[in-house]
DNA sequence: CTGTTAGCGCATTCAA
DNA sequence: TTGAATGCGCTAACAG
């Protein structure tokens, strides 16, 4: 491995002037730059990551909390953060968060990363205490469950997406309507379904509606398994599906047991992923803006970790509706 | 920031000692043992990973360079990496590889990540020969276009795999089918396409058979727009696709254009993400073991990094065909 | 079994 | 404008 010694040694000058080189210090000679410099191709120098970090205490490494990156919503956003972070030179390492793996976390993430982002998982107070402690930074896309004020997430504003969605269905006719969410109350669904009931009570007011809970562990396959082994058809006339691949699951379900969709049971998600378009028959979904979330998430984390006095304010994403043909055309 | 130096003085020993304990070193007595890692307890010590690596030059990090994220096929993979990764205690970052960022990312993982796993790509050879200089390992899952013979690949065999699919179209009556692929021929579809061509060629000695190339840029978009916008339909009876995304994105455009599928026109798959079970027909496909794709490779890497004498011998994988309705069942 | 010590490659303070 | 020297936190001889 060639050092900064060597090129020093190469250039004729100290290591502290390649050290300056580096940072690009404006008072280092012209000249003097371009020996250096041209040492460094010469000799195919590449400095050492680890060895700033350890000096100037930054890694340029941030960590993603992923819950299941096979889901293409998760996957999406993954690929929007990348693209942020990677602008400002960092990198980015996922961790799939099981939930026994939180302790393993911390000693994996601390002193490797200079932030975290969360996709909404519910952590422990300690652990938030362990890494606020440390200076690193946490900050969420997508509201977690349970999570301490102070934790910036970017969301989409539940409450009114599913509020517009709900009019829209009781203006058609549906009075009873079931929300099928994960079943964990601290997965990030059940901020969803939260919200829906809160939507649900807002837009009863004005007519009585009934709101149902199913739990379809927020997999295809769980949704699938439920509602294929559900003893009758549910008694609703539509089912609003917290994330994506449930309602896929539902669709899939539906036809299995010869439920007709839309017109024996209406069916809708929450996130827009591409297969929504191409199931049978299409999915409507709210359009959840993983792009804008991703990148209000990022931009805060990096006003936290750079020091910055004017954090972005917390925001509520828009989520608007996409009609398709599993409510009906 | 507590270090080492704190809990040595804090147990009432030397920083050898508490260096020993954390790293298992089985001549500590018990009871001092006992003591230091009570002090770390009690301090909430956590192990510098910078300042270790530093030192030892190993990362206990891996990259992945993704082409696309946001296909299922390719973040299923990562899925497994992950997976595999983990339960050695490495952990994963992934880079997008855009064309332009080779170089970029040569000075990004240099010193940084202690093996590269590739989903395909074709680097330049310079590029290989600068990582082997730093002795930082490269395996790849999917076999390059473009690949140094020395690179280990975990791929589907695919000449097999398609010579069985065209035995089967052949067997009922296609005998002109088209190939969708990417376009560029660095990508690793054009390796699939290669295979195709062969299978073709084999097939074909027994009754001709005629194969024709689509360019689907191997997204669901490309191959849309493509048959979309497509003079008339191909004069082909069958389309194969190198990948899964462009074969929804063919059954899309088929149903946009009113061509029947499977009797104007039969669609295939090469690797079965979820998706195409719930496409309208449901895709055939060939199953792509990802798992076991993400193991080998993993494996192979960590046998090199470890400078194992014993290196696991190169894998052909098997991707048996899923009949559906795509096809004609 | 435990302590002392010399770096790993780099950024930075202080002198020159 | 440049150089010498210090230390980031840790591992691993080596010495006791």
């Amino acid at each position: 491995m060639v050092t900064r010694n060597d090129v020093a040694r190469h250039a004729g000058v100290s290591v502290a002037v390649v050290s300056y080189v580096l940072n690009n210090k404006s008072f280092v000679k012209e000249a003097t730059r371009r020996k250096v410099l041209q040492s460094m191709e010469e000799l195919g120098y590449q400095p050492n990551h680890t060895a700033r970090s350890l000096k100037t205490k930054k890694n340029y490494q941030l960590a993603v909390l992923t819950n299941y990156i096979g889901n293409p919503f998760e996957a999406g956003i993954l690929l929007h953060l990348e693209e942020a972070a990677s602008r400002f030179g960092y990198m980015i390492t996922y961790q799939t968060c099981r939930p026994g793996r939180e302790e393993e976390m911390k000693s994996l993430l601390a002193g490797r990363v200079d932030g975290i982002i969360l996709l909404g998982q519910s952590l422990k107070e300690e652990t938030h205490d362990f890494f606020g402690k440390r200076d690193i930074p946490l900050v969420s896309v997508m509201r977690p469950a349970a999570a301490p004020p102070s934790l910036f997430c970017a969301d989409v504003d539940w409450t009114a997406a599913y509020t517009s969605l709900i009019r829209l269905l009781a203006a058609e006719g549906h009075r009873r309507i079931a929300f099928m969410t994960h079943g964990n109350p601290l997965d990030t669904l059940a901020h969803r379904m939260d919200c829906f009931r809160q939507a649900m009570a807002a837009a009863g007011s004005a007519q009585p509606l009934d709101c149902m809970e199913l739990h379809g562990e927020g997999r295809y396959e769980g949704a699938y398994k439920l509602l294929t082994e559900f003893p009758g058809q549910p008694e609703v006339t539509a089912i609003v599906c917290a994330n994506d691949l449930m309602a896929i699951g539902t669709v899939a379900a539906c036809r299995q047991r010869g439920w007709n969709v839309p017109s024996g049971i209406a069916v809708a998600g929450s996130e827009n992923i591409l297969m929504t378009v191409e199931t049978h028959p299409p999915i409507a979904v709210l359009d959840y803006p993983r792009q804008q979330a991703a990148y209000s998430a990022f931009e805060h984390l990096l006003a936290r970790m750079t020091g910055s006095s004017a954090l972005p304010e917390p925001v509520s994403l828009n989520a608007p509706f996409i009609r398709r043909e599993s409510i009906g055309l």
